[in-house]
DNA sequence: TCTTGTTTGTTGACTAGGAAACTATCATCG
DNA sequence: CGATGATAGTTTCCTAGTCAACAAACAAGA
């Protein structure tokens, strides 16, 4: 339909080419606004999710946002460190620890929640309330039809 | 609107949340695909654009690719490694190079579009063709109105 | 109980990219 | 021409993930 029958389709002729341009720019704008407060994106992230499910144990977490265990590992690492998260010890199976949000954390969560909701109204101006309402449900069918990790969390 | 006046928004009230998280899974799956064939998603995407552009200085293709200076650099010498893309001096500047595509490199593009054709195809399956539609039109005008470099290729 | 198998989390090796310093080349203006 | 500044790529250091090997703790059956 495009081109004569030699032409390889090309880039931007596939939906996946700007999903994960359009995707990179949202961190990214996102990763710009939170660096202010000290944070990366999978940090707020991995604090929101706390935010509702502490006390909750490493690998719970790695489901819900879809990492690796070794990831959350090394991310609860740095969050103990910058004193926004702390592990304690579980009585009943010393193997599995519990992670909660420390006061300062938990403190932060309500300002970085602010920060995304800015960032992803700004992002996100240049469609109509029908086109976001659309795009919001097309990327939640999606999202479920694959099953993706990282499911609901509120 | 939602919740009483006291809890922060959520992960999932954010549309820049489910964007990543589809266009991760696209390109997880995707990465998967090209696999097989040794190359990443990166290295693809690389090779397509040269497949137009060729011969293409490397800063070129970095702002086609949306990606640094430093980063093509690396991904170019791995290609060069590969035996898919090779690398000539230009006589008259000679600080800028100029990347073309091997005859082996070249004759991999055609296959390689196919698996992303394939890939874009399976993973929106579950959209109807006109949601399908509506998704593109609507990434489409959030890249072009962020400015996102890696604009047209084809 | 003890042994075998499973689960939980950590660690190390590796990949990919960004930021900034650096090198080499070119351009321009005195 | 020569100095100064701009430009093209490379390199180094850093962050952030994966994957696979691992250690510690638990579970369950002989």
């Amino acid at each position: 339909m495009s081109q004569p029958r030699t032409a390889p389709s090309g880039l931007t002729d596939h939906t996946g080419y700007w999903m994960r341009m359009v995707s990179n720019a949202v961190s990214q704008a996102f990763a710009r606004a939170v660096s202010a407060e000290g944070v990366t994106v999978a940090e707020w992230s991995f604090m929101r999710a706390l935010y509702d499910l502490e006390p909750s144990a490493p690998s719970i977490l790695a489901d819900k946002m879809g990492l690796t265990k070794g990831a959350i590992s090394k991310l609860a690492e740095r969050l103990v460190a910058k004193g926004l998260v702390e592990r304690a010890e579980n009585r009943d199976d010393r193997r599995a620890h519990r992670l909660s949000l420390t006061r300062r954390g938990r403190a932060a969560v309500p300002l970085l929640a602010t920060l995304a909701d800015r960032n992803d109204a700004e992002f996100f101006a240049a469609l109509t309330r029908e086109e976001h309402e659309t795009l919001d449900r097309i990327l939640r069918v999606l999202a479920e039809r694959r099953d993706l990790k990282a499911i609901p969390l509120d």
